[in-house]
DNA sequence: GATGAATGAGGGTTCATTCAT
DNA sequence: TATGAATGAACCCTCATTCAT
């Protein structure tokens, strides 16, 4: 939608994540690209809150600024549109976790430290931080987003099944898999992370869930455990 | 267009199609009545045919009524509001499955071929068919539609959790099962069902998922089979 | 600017001049479309207030709405948007004229005699009328749509040239005329209508500019009169 | 980008051009001054060239700004508000015509000859120059500008207008005019020029108008001339 | 009951203007 | 003096809802 258009005049500013952060001279223009990216910062997050809480359609550019301590021009002066503006959102936040997770699998462990290490990653890097509204938004807007749909997939998802279907390759040669199905069929291992952050938001006033033990509680199956070690 | 086909799954606000499918009279009133009822259902057709591809928010009672064959206003006749149409559809799609898989799981069968129904149930009930696209509604909107989440859980979840443990735990006394981690989280049986339905929306169009296939490797790493035995 | 896709769903009232205001029946389908039609014509008519006065740009749709006493959205039930409203007004104001001096141009009169019939029809159907406005606003937003530039060339311009060209070389042939600049430049027979139109809306209030004198002098030196025979 | 060219033909706001051109020194200040005094001067440039294209309204000081080289508040420092900046541009642009008219006036010279100058003058000093856009945007803006159309009106217009109403007067003494329609309505005279510009903007694709050879023939009529003498 | 024209609040987006640097 | 990020009022357009016919 008016990507190409918008790319055209979309305002980049240099470096914003960390670099400004650190940034310790502070000549005029360092100070207003410091200024610039802090709110930034403020309009991605604010936005993130509104759009968690109330959807894409239903999230006003009014509150996200109020929120974010800004003017609602400000907002377009560093995203071209909402579209933009969420799309930005998802593009940014899980990028971290895909590359932890690449280097956790690097390790030559066994697929019962790399379950725990899996369930920790997700529990704390996600399902305890705002990235877990981020995988939410992307599964309930994203069928509206093809776009960010493809974007997610081609950087995110085919990233993370591959890495997974390698770990999970190896676990199968070293025999600590019964079977190939999860070669096969790597969603299955994901399976219970998606429906962990969607019970969280639909049911967990009715029956709280803990993913912790439900993630756990898949692996044990996936290792063929008995339930009572 | 389709109005007959329609009838044939949905459910019925009590005392209208049934009244219809006994009706010998013919006289006014009842065609009346008829007509009505037939009006109602396209409209809950459209409308499904609408949300399931725009959401809730983007979707356009026009566009409904336009689909449905009758005047905007007509909706309101029928329906309170926008929210109420999509609850009415919510709330009326997915009965019959739960009826179904209830007294599917009366019967004294084993895990594996419970596990077979319980697949084609899944397939050709859901997958197959446009309550595919209730389950994802629920999913998508449910988060800002409190009630519905609230009745769903109550109507659906609940029901099926119970239904869907009580055989887990039977298959756990018979020894079937080798842990009862399912029996704690009946939820992983039904992760592998979300996951598809939410993978079919987004990034079937990139890598296509055959849900078969997918249940069927599900339901071999929860026996503990070997892939190729 | 989007025009084929406004006509796919812009709302056409059959017959709305003339037809209307004599229909007789009072059918409640004709009482509505009456009603409709009263309601696109007060819109039409305030627009060219508004679009006389400001501007298109400087036209804001509630003022029109305002003035023509409906509700903002009702000017979108009647046409596409701010342009396409902007592209009737001129469309439906100006064929009259033009078929008036099509028929006009056929008699078999004099020159001379021609001129008052020209005179007349520009000070009475033009001058003292709202087309005057509407002819200012193609002068004037002209450049800047450049489809309505076309229509109003093709429809309009190229037809009064022709059909005073035509009359110019009958004058000609007949010796009325001194010499065939006219007819090579007809435009030179319009320069001073326009002038009048747009002194009236620039200079009046300094230099009120009788344009019925203007015009006839403008004759007089065309047929090569004296001033004062 | 055409700084030079620019300021050959713009008048000054006092004492800044001026002062570059006799400056000696090369004190910081003088720098400084001719410095502000090149933006001015390009912005109003860059000003009349988005004027003349998109109209005072659709016009937006980022463009001008951008074309001109400058910072969008630097306009701020030159003109009180995007109005001023309109009607500097006007104010400024045509003087030295009103002047040139005025000087040719004087001589005592043929009205066929000064036919001829003022057709040379109107092409090459207006017609192939930016000064046909600024009469077009005199034309087509100034209904919304009155302070604008008075500021032209008492300095050009009735300036012309005297100086061509005594040429006639004197044209008619000599007997080269028929008669004094002309001395009555000296607009008759200016209605080609205005009539040339509008039709340039509007239909030139369509029917492109050789402005020179409608002048000529515009005076063979004035002149009461054969067309092929 | 059924219609669909009319309503009007609401929200995304633009852009002239300001002001801290 | 020059900058350009920030502001926020303004405005077009949408669409759920109403109600006279």
């Amino acid at each position: 939608m008016a990507r190409t258009k918008a790319s055209a005049w979309k305002k980049r500013r240099p470096g914003t994540t960390g670099a400004v952060a650190t940034s310790e001279t502070s000549s005029p223009s360092n100070v207003r690209a410091q200024r610039s990216a802090e709110r930034r910062d403020a309009i991605l997050k604010a936005a993130l809150d509104e759009f968690a809480a109330q959807g894409f359609a239903a999230t006003r550019l009014d509150d996200v600024a109020r929120h974010a301590g800004v003017a609602k021009g400000t907002i377009y002066l560093h995203f071209a549109d909402k579209e933009a503006l969420f799309e930005e959102i998802v593009r940014t936040e899980l990028g971290p976790v895909v590359r932890a997770l690449e280097q956790a699998s690097r390790a030559e462990i066994s697929f019962r430290v790399m379950a725990d290490q899996i369930i920790e990653l997700f529990v704390r890097g996600i399902f305890e931080t705002r990235r877990k509204d981020v995988i939410r938004l992307i599964l309930t807007e994203g069928p509206r987003f093809p776009e960010l749909a493809e974007f997610y997939y081609r950087e995110i998802i085919s990233r993370v099944m591959n890495t997974i279907r390698a770990a999970l390759r190896r676990a199968v040669e070293r025999g600590e898999l019964a079977n190939d199905a999860l070669v096969r069929f790597p969603q299955l291992l994901a399976a219970p992370g998606v429906m962990a952050i969607l019970w969280g938001s639909l049911f967990d006033r009715f029956e709280p869930l803990d993913v912790r033990a439900l993630l756990r509680a898949h692996f044990e199956i996936l290792l063929g455990q008995g339930s009572a070690p």
